[in-house]
RNA sequence: GGAGGCGUGGUGUAGAGGCCUAACACGCUGCCCUGUCAAGGCAGAGACCGCGGGUUCGAAUCCCGUCGCUUCCGCCA
């Protein structure tokens, strides 16, 4: 090892040490008869004093020829700086070392852009082209050792309960009822073609039906789908399986795991945790409160319901509605037209009809615009049911349950983010349970899977599976943090029996069942043990715990938003030799 | 597949039909400087305004197209 101490290492009790350091020049500071450097690695910096009374000539030389991202060694004795020239922001701010050899191991051209911020102030593109240089700034650093800290707890959580992590093929096969996938052609087989996995789903329970009884694996996934600020086409979960558990089990698991990470690593996001224990609602109540299926519950502004006030309502819009819910825009009675026509377009975008805006007055809803078609009676039981205050701004929309609510969960989060309601410094988990099993898809006209063909339907729904099967709910559970979806999971189906008759009910034959899950039917037939399990984010995880507004930035080399990557360019074309190695013909 | 936003020296921005021979900050180069830590001072170099076309006497600025990046919708069992 070249050096002796890392940048970040060396404190005032160190005063006296011989020392070697070697890292990047982050700063040079040149008063022509005396030099600072600000030497930089992962773990800090640590201030190089030259002073030409105490340096060779030549020492000093080389330090007046150094610049930004040199990489150098230095050799020198750690002072205790004097009394008023030592800096309180840096960690080592009390030393400085007197250097007595410099050497440079390679010098760097100018950057394409600053190293010293935190990059917001750069253009992603430039950032991501040159990811090797901007990995060296300090957030990145921090990011990357935060997503490392989270892997290795759940590592260690995990095999302190007696999972172990079993590797599963990244050459899989392609299945149906899911994300688009990435193929891979096979040379062996000319006109075969593997695919990436979406998720280990299938192999885990595989497992399960291998013995394993707990298993879990640091999976990297696939999806061939277009991308999001929270989605990657390659990412990694905690994917997690067990055998003979309930619902409560896995939940359980990983809200210790989750508790335990924010509650050790503090020092290293400073995030607070707003439930402990997790929150647990269910599908009906996220939605009807939340319009969502992944709340943002660091604040309020429920959803509520003023149906029953509406429904002889004397304003046609209200009483023509299957349905009327609003929410409360706190201290937004000012709103301008221009505004509230704003929150309109956003609400009609969401696929609500359109929106009614009351204003909450000194005394009452503003008999202007629809609070004119209100009667008195209704204007008064509207503001009792909204709770209200006046200088508030109230939101309704009149529709079908469903567009309703989603809409308004959007001008919830909307107005959330305008009026700054959620404390970016808390984490708001949460569990969402008993999610409907099925939903019915109007272009396909057939049921869909609300979660995977292989979640389990809670017992007492098994009977109402083909007669209803829209009230059928499944032994589901969403993980849910600040807005986003953390993980998902489920007890699964174990028998064969049940599992047929999910297969029929979405419209797969037999035939077709067998050939693309044949590998699972027959598994079941040869003592399937109940098991179920989850897959939390590890990505997105650690954007939440790292408070980063997207995934790219807890990514060492992650994809853009077209799924390429600038700095190696790729994808890229194959060469003529390698499509016909590999019997495939490109058709553009 | 669709909608919005952005694109001007190395970086980040200003500019809204003639005042642009394109401004400012940072960075860069040179010189001065012994206690800075976003060091300071002086001087200087560096941009055909993403690309293509059009309107106009005149376009960074208006219009059309296109490319790149980004956010969102669709999609993500």
């Amino acid at each position: 090892m070249r050096k002796t101490h890392t940048a970040g290492a060396l404190r005032a009790t160190d005063e006296g040490r011989s020392v070697i350091l070697a890292g990047w020049v982050h700063r040079r500071r040149d008063f022509g008869g005396l030099i600072f450097i600000d030497l930089r690695d992962r773990y800090g910096l640590t201030q190089i004093t030259l002073d030409p009374q105490r340096v060779p000539a030549d020492v000093f030389a080389v330090a007046e020829s150094l610049r930004p991202e040199y990489v150098i060694e230095v050799e020198g004795v750690v002072h205790l700086r004097p009394e008023k020239m030592r800096n309180p922001r840096l960690a080592t701010g009390d030393v400085e070392i007197l250097a007595t050899r410099v050497l440079v191991h390679n010098a760097a051209k100018v950057p394409p852009f600053p190293i010293d911020s935190d990059g917001s102030d750069v253009d992603e593109t430039l950032r991501l082209k040159y990811r090797y240089l901007d990995l060296r700034r300090e957030r990145m650093a921090r990011n990357l050792t935060l997503r490392h800290r989270l892997i290795k707890h759940m590592r260690d959580y995990m095999d302190g309960n007696g999972f172990i992590e079993v590797e599963t093929p990244i050459l899989f096969k392609s299945t149906p009822e899911g994300a688009r996938e990435y193929l891979v052609p096979s040379r062996v087989h000319p006109g075969d073609f593997y695919a990436l996995p979406q998720s280990p789903q299938q192999l885990k329970q595989l497992l399960m039906v291998g013995g394993i009884e707990r298993y879990f694996q640091i999976a990297r996934c696939f999806r061939d789908e277009d991308q999001r600020a929270d989605r990657q086409p390659e990412f990694t979960q905690l994917d997690v399986e067990m055998s003979f558990v309930d619902r409560d089990d896995v939940m359980g698991l990983i809200e210790r795991m989750l508790i335990q990470f924010a509650t050790e690593q503090a020092d290293l996001h400073g995030k607070k945790l707003l439930y402990t224990p997790f929150r647990r609602l269910t599908f009906a109540e996220a939605m009807g409160k939340y319009g969502s299926d992944k709340p943002d519950l660091r604040f309020g502004m429920e959803i509520f319901d003023v149906s029953a006030v509406t429904r002889n309502s004397s304003f046609a819009v209200f009483a023509a509605a299957e349905t009327v819910r609003g929410i409360v825009a706190p201290g937004c009675g000012g709103y301008t037209r221009k505004q509230t026509d704003e929150l309109t377009e956003l609400a009609k975008r969401e696929g609500a009809k359109g929106l009614v805006v009351l204003y909450h007055d000194a005394d009452g809803v503003r008999a202007s615009g629809a609070g004119a078609k209100l009667s008195e009676a209704e204007r008064a039981a509207i503001l009792a049911a909204a709770g209200s205050a006046p200088g508030d701004l109230l939101l309704f929309v009149a529709d079908a349950e469903t567009p309703a609510l989603t809409a308004l969960g959007k001008l919830r989060l909307e107005m959330g983010a305008r009026l700054k309601l959620a404390d970016p410094s808390t984490l708001a988990f949460a569990w969402v349970i008993d999610f409907p099993m099925f939903t019915w898809d109007k272009d396909e006209s057939r049921w869909v899977p609300n979660h995977h063909l292989f979640t389990a339907p809670r017992d007492e729904d098994l009977e109402k599976f083909e007669s209803n099967p829209g009230e059928v709910k499944g032994k589901q559970y969403d993980l849910v943090c600040n807005g986003y979806e953390a993980g998902g999971g489920s007890i699964r189906i174990h028998r064969r029996d049940v599992q047929e008759r999910v297969m029929r009910l979405l419209g797969l034959s037999m035939e077709e069942a067998y050939k693309k899950f044949g590998h699972m039917l027959d598994a079941f037939e040869y003592g399937a043990p109940p098991h179920g399990g989850i897959a939390p984010g590890v990505d997105r995880l650690a954007m939440l715990f790292a408070g980063e507004p997207n995934l790219r930035e807890v990514i060492a080399f992650p994809k853009n938003q077209q799924a390429a990557d600038n700095m190696l360019g790729i994808p890229s074309a194959p060469t003529a030799k390698q499509l016909k190695e590999l019997s495939v013909r490109v058709d553009l």
